[in-house]
DNA sequence: CCGGTAGGTGGGCACGTTCCCATAGTGAGG
DNA sequence: CCTCACTATGGGAACGTGCCCACCTACCGG
């Protein structure tokens, strides 16, 4: 009974390889780290021993030892949320192409879940960081608490906050919504959204504001409260229980239009013969409704493109300037705002 | 100048938390374990200068030396689908309950991929893996791979594979809405679906194969593609194309059906005027639709719950027989399937 | 001919934790 | 009174890797 005959195939680890190759650990491990001053037939002894062992490095080991795991972590308000489901893979799809790992975490919509992700997350040795944080303002500690990793927001900013962000430009969204809405010929408006406890909010809402009197007309009105399809609802049944219904509903994000038309759809009220209605976001549902949706399309690949070249950079060493970019949207003319169409 | 006075607060770790406490490595790490054999004051101590250095252990050291990191894996097809989205959502939150953390991760449809994903977080020392495969028969190598942790398999099985399975029961949802369909008046009907390379796809064709021509009528037939969108438009338009429309399409899931719905629409058919329309799943999106539809509601929260309640069994160190829990859906009726209603 | 230098290599150590074993103290039973 | 067993504790080792340092060899210049 020889030695090692019959054992059960263990894992192999550095220590095989190098025995295999007949050079040391520490050789195994140049070459494997892409460090220079190795000999050329120790490289090619080492790359025939490991694929022969069928080895890969572990990364635990290596982010116990170098403090870095390879993969970057990434906090989301809400997966359930088409817009941010379709902006996790459109994330993913593009750290897939850099051969990167994304480890991906809900934070439930509360900063309390979402400082412990980022702390799970940071205690595992992620590289980077890219977050869409639950509020501009409560959000601030726990986001700045990282200091170590480059942390990049998404969609939303954060108050006080030194890091790169990647969004759209809210204010040209609204704009273009506004406008053409006012081409439709609508003079009363009114703004249902969330409210300004995210950045998103506070600056659709800041732009309505500004840009509603030159741009519509008149009395226009706010109902804020959540993105959330829910609220859509609840909003279009308090303003039918008014009973003065505006000609235009501009919604704060495609949910909450969704919420909408479906309370005016039960409420017998036609879209768009009897009111416009508009969303954000150009989700992929946006364009399934009936009516078909007017919205901002938001250019979630770019975006995605955008955070992950980011991320990489910083994590690349760069050392520069926070950087913004903003995004143009592009206005998706449908159905529910076309007054008069077929 | 004091030694320390003046030095960079480095994260603490269990000599400092024993320093302060006044006991052994070992003793503070047998306090955090949970280990019995500790005496109360030591208990104390510990607790103490745990709390007064802020020490978390190390997830990454741990998972080094005890090869467990006290979170669960997860991989989904594709987060982007809103009833996965939906589930992953309901899994979070259970887990969460449970005070355990989960890793997401998408195999973006790709068995392939799947595999690196599955590999990765065996790496990572996950405790266990809750899975929703690619392909009934082709993940199963990946899958099979997986001895060391234990593994569910949820919505979808896998051919051949020995392991826990949470899902509907397909065949019962479809009874449910043949018969409901046929309670409409429909003769002729018409099934789209995804192929039958999940098995969803397979159960659920199958079923509708052994009941439909009891319980409905003449000439069923089918369209099989995949479980998106775009195929339910595509399936819709060649029916279209073939000129005699069904009395009924059966979805084999609601967006197949948010697709077909949508393809109608364009051409001007009436749903549930001239073709009812119902899906499966039971996404929220499905009561948002216009017209609302019908659909076998997959119970997410139930489902969620069990999944979870057996992969902790499993890392609890239960070893009995391989489970199989299909839970019995319920049927959803909504406008489009309703023939004559308001 | 000798010293210096650079390229290539191997060994020790550390990261922070858990597990195993040895040891000291204590109470009970013969 | 001695011994056995059991509790509480501390120290050493190990998980697998990357980094630092020391070493060896060959080559080149003085």
């Amino acid at each position: 009974m020889g030695e090692g005959v019959g054992t059960i195939p263990r894992k192999p680890n550095l220590y095989d390889v190098a025995r295999l190759a007949g050079v040391s650990r520490s050789t195994v491990s140049r070459v494997l780290t892409g460090a220079s001053n190795v000999s050329p037939e120790a490289v090619g002894a080492v790359r025939a021993a490991t694929r022969r062992l069928g080895y890969r490095p572990d990364p635990i080991a290596r982010a116990m030892r170098s403090g870095s795991s390879g993969c970057i972590g990434m906090v989301v308000p809400e997966i359930g949320n088409p817009f941010f489901a379709e902006l996790v893979e459109a994330i993913e799809r593009e750290l897939q192409a850099h051969d990167v790992e994304l480890m991906i975490t809900d934070s439930r919509d509360s900063v309390e879940n979402e400082r412990r992700r980022i702390e799970s997350l940071l205690d595992r040795r992620v590289d980077g960081l890219i977050v869409i944080p639950v509020e501009s303002h409560s959000s601030a500690p726990a986001l700045a608490h990282v200091t170590e990793i480059p942390i990049v927001l998404l969609d939303r900013r954060v108050d006080n906050l030194t890091g790169d962000f990647v969004g759209v430009d809210n204010a040209a969204g609204i704009h273009s919504v506004l406008q053409h809405i006012a081409e439709q010929g609508a003079r009363r408006v009114v703004f249902v959204s969330g409210d300004d406890s995210t950045s998103t909010g506070a600056s659709r809402l800041a732009a309505f504001d500004t840009q509603v009197a030159r741009l519509v007309g008149i009395r226009p009105a706010h109902r804020l409260g959540s993105f959330t399809v829910e609220f859509g609802e609840k909003a279009a049944h308090e303003l039918l229980a008014e009973g003065a219904l505006p000609d235009a509903i501009v919604c704060g994000s495609d949910v909450v239009a969704i919420g909408v038309l479906h309370a005016l759809s039960d409420s017998g009220i036609g879209v768009p013969d009897d009111v416009l209605v508009t969303g954000f976001d150009g989700i992929r549902l946006a364009d399934l409704m009936r009516p078909t949706l007017t919205t901002v399309s938001q250019p979630i690949s770019d975006l995605a493109v955008e955070a992950v070249r980011l991320v990489l950079l910083r994590i690349g060493g760069d050392t520069g300037p926070t950087r913004r970019s903003e995004i143009a949207p592009a206005l998706q003319v449908r159905r529910s705002s076309t007054r008069g169409s077929a």
